[in-house]
DNA sequence: CAAACGATTTTCT
DNA sequence: GAAAATCGTTTGG
């Protein structure tokens, strides 16, 4: 089932990321649909977060979208190349978000191989924000979209990721931000072939 | 207006 | 393992 409003709508921006492992992100771009279980997630938790986008109440054109209503997407480009891929929690005006970091792919396995530039199926094809978001077609030109559209969307289909599977970590790529970097943010299924090759400490199960 | 820099990935050595 | 690729956003002058 779709997930609803309130499932972003949450205030705790570290169990929503938790919660979204073994959920389902569905995408129908272009004419092609494609989806894959959510095996990766960071937190990036308000103003008060300094890796955050929004550190500080810092609001600008581009990290707008996180301000907006929880349950959309806020897609950003990131070294020039990448388009990365959030979903949006809690309120307005309350600049909470995940990052969806690697998906395990489900339907639409040829489109994704496609957009990739791959010939044969491997992790590395949706392993990583960057490469999760092109395999699934997600351009920054989805930025502020609604994820209770037909465009991008989220599936719960009953899978249950088993605690001793849910392993915490360090955020990845985020060292400037100093104390908040070693926060236990990143959340990702133990042992899962679809997770991002990133180092990062792990700190607690 | 100019300059530095990234919530990364790929390729080359 | 190291370095390049690559460009929009942000920051400083």
């Amino acid at each position: 089932m779709l997930l609803a409003d309130a499932f972003y709508q949450r205030k705790d921006v570290v169990k929503i990321a938790q919660d979204l492992l073994g959920k389902v992100l569905c995408t129908h771009i272009n004419g092609s649909y494609t989806s894959g279980m959510i095996t990766e997630t960071e937190a990036y938790a308000g103003i008060t977060d300094k890796a955050s986008h929004a550190y500080g109440g810092r609001r600008t054109l581009r990290n707008e979208a996180m301000y907006g209503p929880a349950g959309h997407a806020y897609v950003y480009l990131c070294y020039g190349i990448h388009h990365l891929f959030n979903v949006v929690t809690y309120g307005i005006n309350e600049p909470y978000a995940v990052l969806i970091r690697a998906v395990q792919p489900l339907e639409g396995i040829h489109t994704m191989l496609l957009r990739r530039h791959y010939k044969v199926l491997k992790p590395a094809l949706t392993a990583g924000p960057g490469a999760m978001s092109q395999a699934l077609g997600i351009h920054t030109s989805h930025n502020g979209s609604s994820l209770q559209s037909n465009l991008i969307w989220i599936e719960d289909r009953g899978i249950k990721v088993a605690k001793a599977k849910l392993v915490a970590a360090s955020r990845v790529g985020v060292a400037y931000a100093a104390a908040d970097a070693l926060r236990p943010y990143r959340f990702f299924i133990k042992d899962h072939p679809y997770v991002s090759k990133a180092k990062g400490l792990a700190l607690l199960h």
